[in-house]
RNA sequence: GCGGCCGUAGCUCAAUGGUAGAGCUCCAGUUUGUGGUACUGGCUGUUGCGGGUUCGAGUCCCGUCGGUCGCCCCA
């Protein structure tokens, strides 16, 4: 039994893991993102350097044998700024990134929240520009696009960090209130409405009229956002929602988090801009801003959706050896077979009736069958048949290697 | 860390406080050279674990571990 939060990856499983990761990388790919990786454990001060010493209660961490104090990292943020501020100058800026660690975290499990999970992590650092935005935010849209969702599946509520520090700004709000302002905000739509507007006090009411209807509020970094993205057709993804404040830890400018339209599932994804944290962690100047998407909330999504079906293919070969005097030549088959096709080319390991032979060739999701039989023992001959149609050709074995059946 | 619900075969579940069962899966056969059906047979259990009540506990009580949902938290 795996331990809690942790899960075993049966071959099925991992076919459905792989087939995300695929498309992962395969859209990351599409928008001129290279892959990177690192550690898997890291310093434990690389974590509380960035989010203070509460983080520890959420982390995996010990003291290894060389007594350092050490974690399993709980997200990629840091080791990329390391990677980062360490080597920026061998990079052109600006550096389009992406990885798909394993991150965990020490924390009770609930529906979508495991004590660990793959985090497609896709990250623009060294521009400041809202191009980069634009960019990064029609990433998300068409990763998820590329699962087969829909603008019916899916939105982006963007936000504007910056929007509310302006806020606070011209209402002379004191440093020491505004972490509970943001956090008010962040929980209003979690709480009764009652409960925000004691917290909130005489602003209540301009908070909520901002809330309520996004329009209220005023930010030429979104009109640019929704502009561009307009530009390029995904204006229907997106809505502009200035409850999001994403955790507020070090976001500067635009925000954005990525619900599923029936509201049944957590966020699926969620990132923005920071550009003063590699300046703080690294001491190296350059804005950044990224975004995280979860293999566990999407994998709900997607197995609800029943997307990411037909995993089992029908591929590849399965020598039924008929006759077992001519096992001998079914084994130099099979080796021909694999070198030639780079397909699978299975074959039973041991003697088994013909019948099941076909039935594991079925189970298996095999397109074709090469069955080895007494002609074969005679000539060079095999009987070829295509699993689905039941179609079933003879072929002498040196058509048959350049023969395109088998494919 | 806190609370609700739930732990019985590999899986899904049944069994009034009275001898632990079914379906599916798996294995084999019906069928000695042709696959999804059907039929037949077979394997699998310290009823999560530990205490307690009782003549007797899968069933009731307590604890514990695990699962699940929520709270807290959300990098």
């Amino acid at each position: 039994m795996a331990l809690p939060g942790f899960r075993d990856f049966y071959p099925d499983d991992c076919a459905f893991r792989n087939a995300i990761f695929s498309k992962w990388r395969e859209v990351a790919h599409r928008y001129g993102f290279v892959e990177y990786d690192g550690p898997p454990l890291e310093p434990l001060d690389l974590f509380t350097k960035k989010s203070g010493q509460e983080i520890v209660t959420q982390l995996y961490n010990f003291k290894d044998k060389g007594d350092r104090e050490v974690a399993l990292r709980p997200e990629m943020t840091p080791t990329l700024a390391r990677l980062v501020t360490a080597r920026h100058k061998d990079f052109k800026k600006p550096l389009k990134w992406f990885s798909i660690p394993q991150v965990f975290r020490y924390e009770r499990q609930q529906k979508g929240r495991l004590r660990e999970h793959y985090q497609f992590n896709c990250d623009i650092i060294g521009e400041a520009g809202l191009e980069a935005d634009i960019e990064l935010i029609a990433l998300v849209i068409d990763t998820l696009r590329a699962f087969g969702l829909t603008e019916k599946d899916f939105v982006v509520r963007l936000s504007d960090r910056q929007f509310w520090t302006d806020f606070m700004n011209a209402k002379s709000i004191p440093e020491d209130q505004r972490y509970a302002f943001i956090q008010a905000i962040d929980k209003s739509e979690r709480e009764p409405r009652e409960k925000t507007a004691e917290k909130l006090g005489p602003l209540a009411a301009e908070v909520f009229a901002i809330l309520d209807d996004a329009s209220t509020g005023k930010s030429e970094r979104l009109d640019t956002v929704e502009t561009g993205l307009r530009h390029r057709g995904l204006q229907d993804y997106v809505k502009r929602d200035y409850t999001v404040v994403r955790g507020l830890a070090y976001y500067t400018g635009v925000v954005f988090e990525v619900f599923d339209r029936s509201g049944e599932f957590r966020a699926i994804a969620g990132g923005g801009r920071y550009d003063n944290l590699l300046k703080n962690l690294g001491d190296v100047d350059l804005p950044a801003l990224g975004f995280g998407m979860g293999d566990v909330v999407l994998g709900e999504i997607l197995k609800k959706n029943n997307s990411l079906k037909n995993l089992k293919k029908n591929n590849g070969i399965y020598v039924v050896i008929a006759d077992e005097n001519h096992r001998p030549k079914a084994m130099g088959l099979v080796q021909q077979l694999r070198d030639t096709f780079g397909l699978p080319v299975d074959y039973p390991l041991v003697p088994m009736k013909v019948g099941r032979q076909f039935q594991a060739a079925e189970d298996q999701g095999r397109k074709v069958a090469v069955i080895v039989d007494a002609e074969t023992g005679k000539g060079q001959v095999v009987s070829v048949k295509n699993l689905a149609s039941r179609e079933q050709t003879i072929w002498s074995i040196e058509d048959l290697m350049k023969s395109e059946v088998l494919k």
